[in-house]
DNA sequence: CTTCTGTATTATATTAATTAATACAGTTAA
DNA sequence: TTAACTGTATTAATTAATATAATACAGAAG
């Protein structure tokens, strides 16, 4: 379930941060369930507990996980009241990449139809 | 036309590769128009020619200029029959996003119209 | 021939990022 | 209470990225 790709030479806890998310995002691991602790995940993954934290440590800012001191990282509950850190940052995101798109002579349609595409099924493949 | 702003952390060259890329996809500069070279631009921002080589060589590489030896830098035309090398990238990155959203629960439809009003308007503000 | 292009190379200094080794504090269960 | 597990913080060391600098080369234009 955890595995690191060595090809990618982005940093390490940036990897592990992005897998875990993943897992987050395509429902592995559901809301409030329990991830591995930070010297857990090291031992499998063979990394220093350091990274783990940090990469820990930026989903909890990004509001996918929560953490409890003694007791361990859980994953965060999507439907709280509260606006989610993260959102505002991926709408930016997606306006400046559709603008550019824009440019590069990409019809609307085509956009329109690749959301409408992952909402219908659910999410993304792998 | 061309400054920085130094409140940004990131690195240099890469700031001049966005604000160029900003001035290509608003239209501020037209396809075949000359931007100014590696060493006018140096010398204007005040940095290493080396680093505005840099950040062209960047936008060679995505597509958005091209560079003729001894003749200088030019804005490349859009609507060439060849594929883009930066629409798949984008294509990619912006589907990463959509998934992301669609877990926090933002409407598909929030999404639709917030595409739809950019091609609307004709791209980004400012 | 002189001056302007882009491009490439090498070196160096500085800054940022990453990893590592410890220590601390709180919870849980034996 | 003690032992073993949690997350967290701090400091140091190492490694990677960045930016500048000084040259050099090759082609185009006047």
């Amino acid at each position: 379930m955890f595995q690191l790709d060595f090809k990618d030479r982005r940093p390490l806890h940036e990897q592990i941060k992005e897998q875990v998310k993943k897992l987050i995002i395509t429902g592995v691991l559901q809301p409030d369930e329990r991830i591995p602790s930070v010297r857990e995940l090291a031992q499998m993954l063979t990394v220093n507990p350091n990274t783990i934290q940090r990469a820990y440590k930026d989903l909890e800012a990004e509001g996918f996980i929560y953490s409890i001191r003694a007791k361990g990282s859980f994953v965060a509950n999507r439907d709280s009241t509260e606006p989610h850190p993260r959102r505002e940052e991926l709408m930016r995101e997606l306006e400046r990449n559709v603008a550019e798109l824009m440019y590069l002579n990409e019809p609307v349609e085509q956009l329109l139809e690749t959301i409408r595409a992952i909402y219908k099924k659910g999410g993304l493949n792998e």
